[in-house]
Parts: C-alpha cells; sequence; structure tokens
DNA sequence: TCAAAAGCTGACCAAAGTGTCAACTTATTA
DNA sequence: TAATAAGTTGACACTTTGGTCAGCTTTTGA
C-alpha cells in the first residue's frame, strides 16, 4: 500500500516518476484551497473537490487519507506570503517610504490572493485549530522583529511614539479587509466589484493617513 | 398546524400565553449564535443547538422549519448595532470628539458582543447571502449619510482631505479586528486573553494615529 | 369541567457524505 | 518482456444529519 512516500523519484534522476503524483496532488490542492475558502471546512465536500480537481473520490483518497489531511495541506501554504510585505519594513529605510512599500505590497498581494487570503482569515476566526504551533511562532517571530524595527524609529525621532502592535494591527486589518469583506466593501465603495482604482485609493488613504499622523509634523 | 403565528396574545393581555413561545425562542437563538458562530452555517448541528438551548431537536422544529430559517433569524439581529456607534459621527460635534467616541464605542461593541461579530464577519465573508437586500441597503444608506457629515468637516476646513469610504473601512476594520481575530491579535500583543487594557490600546492607538493624520497641523 | 389550541417528543426516514476495497489499467525497471 | 509498483475507479459500507410525524401532555378560555 504505497501511500505518500516521503522520498522523491525512485531510482531516475527524471521527474517522470513524481509527474504524475506531483500534478494531482497540486490539482487536488488548488482545488480543495477554492472550495475550502468557499464554504469552509465543514461545508466543503470531498466530492465536489474532486470533481474540480478533475479525479474521482476515490483518486483523491489515493493521496490524502482523510478531509483535515487535505485541510491542514492546504492550510501550510497559507503562511508562506505573511513575510514577503514585512520585508518592507527595515531599519535601514525610511519609514516613509517602508510604510507606503508594505501598505502597497499587502494590498497587491491581498488582491492577487483573495481565495487564500479569505480562507486564512476563516481558519482564524474558527480558531486557528489547524495552524501549526511553528507557523504560529514564525508569525510572532516576525512580528516582534518588526515591532523593534518601529521602535528604533521612534527612538531616533523619525516616528512620533506609537505602540507598534496596535499600528500593525491596523495596517494588517485595513489591507486585509478589502479581500476578505468584499461585499461590505463593494457596498461602502458603491462598486459591485473592487477595481484596481478602488486598491490604490485603499493603499494611498491607509498609508496617507497613518503617516500624517506618524511622522513628526510637517515632514510630509 | 399552529407554527409560528404571527400575531401576540390571542385574548387575554398577559403574558402567559408568548411566554413559553418567547422563552423558547429566545434560547435556541441564544444557543444557535454561539454555534453558528464556532462552526459556522454548515458546520452547525441541529441537533446540537438543540441540546444547547435545554430542548429536544423536533421541539426546535417546532419553532423553526428549517436550519436556514433559524440561521436568517439570528443574522437579522446583526444588524441592530451597526448604527449605534455610527450615531456618534454628526455634524454639530467636533471631528475630534466625534471620532474618538465611535472608535471607542465601536470596540466597546465588539469587545461585549465577540460572538456575533464573529458570526457577521463569517457571514460576510462567506458571501453575506443570507444579508437581506434590506439589511444591506440600511448599512448603506447610514454609510452614506456619514460620508457626507465627513465631507462637510472637510468643506468647514476642520479636517484634511480624505477619502471618507475608506476612512470607515480603515476605523470599521480595525476595530473589528480584535474580536473577529482574536487569535492573531492575542499572537500579535503577546498575550493569551484580549484584556480591557488591550481594547483600550487599542481605541488610543487607533484614534490618535488617525486623527493627527486628519486634523489640520498643529490641532491635536 | 371540558374541548380546543398550543406545546412536546421518541422514533423514524431519506439524503448526503466520509471513507474503504477489490479489481482493474498503466507505468517502470531489470 | 515479465514481474512489480504506481495509479485508477465503480461500487459499497457505514455514519451523520436535516427534517417529519403521530400521538402524547399541558395550557387556555368559556
Amino acid at each position: 500500500m504505497p501511500k505518500m512516500p516521503a522520498n522523491k523519484a525512485p531510482t531516475n534522476g527524471g521527474d517522470t516518476d513524481e509527474k504524475i503524483r506531483a500534478r494531482n496532488i497540486r490539482e487536488i490542492l488548488k482545488a480543495a484551497t477554492e472550495i475550502f475558502s468557499r464554504k469552509g471546512f465543514d461545508g466543503a465536500r470531498i466530492a465536489e473537490i474532486a470533481e474540480a480537481s478533475g479525479l474521482p473520490k476515490a483518486n483523491v483518497y489515493y493521496y490524502f487519507s482523510s478531509k483535515e489531511e487535505i485541510y491542514r495541506a492546504v492550510i501550510e501554504h497559507l503562511i508562506e506570503g505573511w513575510d514577503d510585505a514585512f520585508a518592507h519594513i527595515s531599519v535601514d529605510r525610511e519609514p516613509q517610504d517602508a510604510i507606503r512599500s508594505y501598505v502597497a505590497a499587502k494590498l497587491s498581494y491581498t488582491r492577487r490572493n483573495v481565495i487564500e487570503s479569505r480562507l486564512f482569515a476563516n481558519e482564524i476566526i474558527r480558531g486557528a485549530q489547524f495552524l501549526s504551533r511553528k507557523d504560529r511562532q514564525h508569525m510572532r517571530t516576525v512580528t516582534d522583529e518588526k515591532v523593534k524595527v518601529i521602535e528604533d524609529w521612534i527612538a531616533a525621532g523619525k516616528l512620533r511614539p506609537v505602540d507598534p502592535r496596535h499600528l500593525f494591527i491596523m495596517l494588517w486589518s485595513a489591507t486585509q479587509f478589502y479581500a476578505d469583506f468584499e461585499p461590505l466593501a463593494c457596498d461602502a465603495l458603491h462598486t459591485t466589484k473592487l477595481k484596481g482604482v478602488d486598491y490604490s485609493h485603499a493603499a494611498e488613504t491607509i498609508s496617507e493617513t497613518v503617516l500624517r499622523g506618524l511622522l513628526p509634523a510637517g515632514q510630509i
């Protein structure tokens, strides 16, 4: 019963061996992400995931032994984008540029990954039960690191005093909002679908408002 | 088959008639809110709602004809708090006080109604399918009204130019965050449970940052 | 007091969903 | 090319769950 061997291709160096397995798993996870995001863990039906990935249900069970295993695998991918936007927050940059870049990057990521973003939000709302201890630790570490950067900026007089953690929550929640709460955002903005312009305005409003509040007087 | 008559007590003026019905319905909705909030629409089991409300399942079905009907009834209550915090935003107040009060009120409401807040978020993420047209229209109207207030303030020179709609999104998302994404917020704030202090700091950070960015130079 | 209305409930279904399996086909390797 | 491993799948077993119902008890009103 050769299920999910962790090793790569057995003997030859090619990818013919792994090709089928890799492609099917990829296809299953892609479909699963979409469906979990739309319906949540309980709402998602394996039959639907199977259909969406073009495989019969029994074949899905050939690669994953349970619904939970699929969900875990999907969730694991979600943290990957966490660091990217945060990378813009670094001591050697001017806070002004850094925060603008951060907001822009986060919004852009959010926009390009609406499905994942929503699934992530869903998972957190449900209590983050399937987020591994390691992943949560990682997020905490990265946040702590960036909190230090803000504190340094404040100490250097480049930023007015502010609680860095609540500041991050402000930025994170505002950028996250547009993807997760799209229907509400659309209602508020009098549109039927969020467009590039909306995201631009969002980025501008968020970074300008926050920056004008944080930079020493007359710096913007 | 006397199910859910809309009329009140039949003949006598007392409340003995309605007491049983009213109490049971209240108990069912209370339990349902809790469970829908934790598990989502699909994840919630009627048997569990029944147990949590201390009634046998069949009795729940005596009052509600389907799971969807219970969900709808629960969702209906959710909009009620929408206006309350917004009421603080009125032209005849100084923007400074108004926005501070708004943020404080919203956070306080959020804190006191974590379950409902989370359920509301869940519903929106899922596409707001069960939010009635009327409710959405109502939210839009209220928002529009408050957008006008902000615009008036800007025109009067009491506020720097800002897109009022994105501003509201900023405020709304930031305040909402603490309840909906509690696990994440806890991680970020290095605590295991959000306390009153955390909400105070949140309120202060949000309103001060935003206000310093929005008020004309030197007004704060 | 008594009939009708309201409320209650155990037992039961039909539908849907997760997960299994034995038999089959395709790919790999020596 | 033959034996073995990997991949495929229809059919099925088993469980859960939304929802029903017939008959019961309690409340109400005259």
